[in-house]
RNA sequence: UCCCCAGUAGCUCAGCAGGCAGAGCAGGUGGCUGUUAACCACCGCGUCCGUGGUUCGAAUCCGCGCUGGGGAGCCA
């Protein structure tokens, strides 16, 4: 008989009378005559309550089952006289494929986002982490919907790279070399006996080679994995996340932040859209405020100011901040959640930032101060997308890259770009991640990627 | 990497002016019940993170280490 998903069965406008079902169980309650199962097969939040009668065949081994033990139900499927559903399954059959013993970690309680972190092979079982884990599937499916219907080309771009300075962060270095007895050369690994020649690592970011691609193709993006070796300890960093990086030729800031901001609530749409059941878990358990704060989202136009508007308000709070605000520092994240919780109260986006603070791609503005970059900052998150329309002027960009250290012969591609039919064009990052933050209240970015790599941890 | 906090039963946590290790939930047994994190009674459950030290005596005080959390830096 053809499995059906819960989903499917809740979803359905009568009953389908005859179904089977395969799942796992979430509790059982034993009554004078039959035993109710609530059985959950991954497909939705919800459970199904199964009705076992006592003089179903093996009705003594249905009673021994535990939490978490996986069955078969063939059953039919009926309008239910209890208050919490409105159907139930009247089970002919139950076939067992493994009972859970005793020692199952997961109860019928709450436990520690701490606890479930340790044993993140069996955390997607609970309601939270399935409803998460739905949601981020949900949310891959917008980002591509969204950028194919603007008719964005996806991109691939490369997860080992050759580029060692590319400024955001420490690499991950690749290597095919015995690590226990490298070849040497003068005392030194020598790279030219190594897989690619030369030194290689994970990406950081796939932004320049966007930009190769949107200088051919017009508009792009790239979905994929980034990594960054910083030993940075919070909630809000990993060693391996997932980016969205859109570029986009004859764009400049302005059609930069248009695009950032229609992204934002486009997705934010979707997901209160296709995500309604799931979403209630987070804004009754996790944020009380998280309806509210999509709506905004969705409803507000984003306030745009410079960066030297930000620090003139910012300079105007008096003893509020523990760092000091002034022109050429970048913004904290005390700041950024100021502006959009306190200040504004809704989204906003900064732009024009010194050029002191910002890297060497970014377009250097009329004023030869600032470049033509601009952060999206939310409430809760701070900085959720950072942007800026690229330096496509051959002489400002190589004069740029010596300024910040970077070495123009090894970007020779890049630069490339910039003396065959340059144009301007602009492009912006997005932490998948924090998007899944943002719109489910979660505030641990460990619990929003199914097995987070985080300084010393590497387990499953 | 820096600052702060924590680590006690399978889980959540109480015990910490030093004096026999506790509760709820989970588990087991029995009862009751179209039940809803069901309910009632009884039962078992410990390297008190590790390691040194102070003390007649340490879960409790002190040093070091490990692990986890919060914040900062870096950033997404």
């Amino acid at each position: 008989m053809k499995r059906t998903k819960i989903k499917s069965l809740l979803s359905a406008e009568g009953s389908l009378g005859s179904v089977c079902l395969k799942g796992w169980i979430k509790t059982r309650r034993d009554a004078k005559s039959f035993s109710f199962i609530e059985l959950n097969d991954g497909s939705c939040l919800e459970n199904i309550q199964v009705i076992a009668d006592a003089n179903m065949d093996n009705y003594e081994t249905v009673k021994k089952l535990t939490t978490g033990s996986a069955v078969s139900v063939v059953g039919e499927m009926a309008s239910s006289p209890g208050k919490e559903q409105t159907w139930e399954i009247h089970a002919k059959e139950i076939e067992v494929f493994n009972f859970a013993p005793e020692d199952y970690p997961l109860q019928k309680k709450r436990h520690s986002d701490e606890f479930l972190r340790t044993i993140g092979h069996l955390r997607p079982r609970t309601n939270k982490y399935g409803a998460t884990f739905r949601i981020r599937s949900e949310l891959a499916f917008a980002v591509h919907q969204f950028f194919h219907s603007q008719g964005f080309i996806c991109i691939h771009t490369p997860i080992i790279t050759g580029s060692d300075c590319e400024g955001a962060g420490e690499l991950f270095q690749v290597t095919a070399l015995n690590l226990e007895n490298p070849p040497k050369n003068d005392g030194h690994v020598d790279y030219t006996r190594d897989f690619f020649g030369k030194p290689a690592n994970l990406t950081v970011s796939g932004q320049l080679e966007a930009e190769l691609m949107a200088l051919a193709l017009g508009d792009v993006y790239t979905f994929g994995p980034t990594f960054r070796a910083e030993d940075s300890n919070t909630s809000r960093h990993m060693a391996e996340f997932w980016m969205v990086e859109p570029e986009m030729a004859f764009c400049d800031l302005s059609g930069n932040m248009d695009h950032a901001e229609a992204f934002i609530k486009y997705i934010t749409d979707y997901i209160m859209t296709h995500c309604g059941s799931d979403l209630s878990l987070f804004a009754r358990f996790v944020d009380k405020m998280l309806m509210e704060t999509l709506e905004t989202i969705t409803s507000a136009e984003f306030i745009r100011i410079p960066y030297k508007k930000a620090i003139e308000i910012l300079v105007s709070v008096k003893n509020r901040f523990e760092y000091p605000v002034d022109f050429g520092r970048d913004l904290q994240t005390e700041h950024e959640r100021f502006l959009a919780e306190t200040y504004f109260k809704q989204p906003l986006i900064v732009y024009d930032y010194p050029k002191s603070i910002k890297p060497f791609y970014m377009r250097v503005n009329d004023d030869d101060q600032t470049v033509a970059a601009m952060d999206v900052i939310v409430p809760r998150i701070g900085e959720i997308i950072g942007g800026s329309q690229r330096e496509e002027r051959i002489d400002v960009l190589e004069q740029r890259m010596k300024e910040t250290g970077i070495n123009p012969s090894d970007y020779w591609w890049y630069l490339d770009s910039r003396k065959y039919g340059s144009v301007y064009h602009s492009g912006y990052g997005v932490g998948f991640e924090r998007l899944m933050m943002l719109l489910t209240g979660i505030s641990n970015v460990r619990d929003v990627i199914p097995f987070p790599r985080t300084p010393g941890n590497i387990e499953f």
